[in-house]
DNA sequence: TCCCTATTTCGACATTTATCGAAGAAAGCC
DNA sequence: GGCTTTCTTCGATAAATGTCGAAATAGGGA
């Protein structure tokens, strides 16, 4: 993971919508939802969903398989732990961060 | 942590700009770094080093302190903390990812 | 008071983004 | 081959973003 990977993935959830799109994928959990059901569930036009989603599949955020017509979205969890193991590295280069994550597990 | 503020740092995180000046703050550790120290160092105009540092600060990521004219700049670790957290929150929703979680540490 | 250094604010500009509805494409069913 | 359902692409538009240089401001020092 380098920086401008990063970059991408939390320029990808940091936009309301999609980081309400990816809430919605992971508590849909392993079996995900089709692109009809985000849609119903959050209620915006179908093309303004489908740029969404391709972003966050374009991060690798979100996984997606064909079933006939319908397609599967799910959180692709790997990258959201590189991505958060990312962070965790930027932030406890120094001691106070390491102190307040031992303190917090 | 509510899904707006975390989208707000995330969306400020997700700049390379911003991701670079964050990280260089990480990096010179509790002393910190005043503006023009963070302006040498990334080769930005300072005009726009002041524009990203005020969305950092207005996330909370980073703080700022005064010494005379020199403005000292430092990454906020709680804030970060505070995010990992609800990222990880929003991850490990699924049993998954709690199994990746386990195997990477 | 006048100046000096460090930083911010002010325009200005090009680029990117978010959003929608309408039309098109993919994959199957009668 | 037509029809249906599901999703994407296209075209358009308003708004936000990133960037710069020049001017303004803040805080002290001679």
């Amino acid at each position: 993971m380098n920086l401008e990977q990063a970059s991408r993935q939390l320029e990808a959830l940091g936009n309301p919508t999609r980081l309400q799109i990816y809430r919605t994928l992971v508590r849909a959990g392993h079996a995900g939802l089709p692109v009809g059901g985000l849609q119903e569930r959050i209620g915006i036009a179908a093309s303004t969903l489908s740029h969404h989603l391709k972003r966050l599949v374009d991060t690798g955020l979100v996984t997606q398989e064909r079933h006939a017509t319908t397609l599967i979205c799910r959180a692709h969890y790997p990258a959201m732990d590189a991505l958060i193991g990312y962070l965790a590295d930027e932030c406890c280069a120094d001691a106070a961060c390491v102190a307040s994550e031992a303190a917090a597990s």
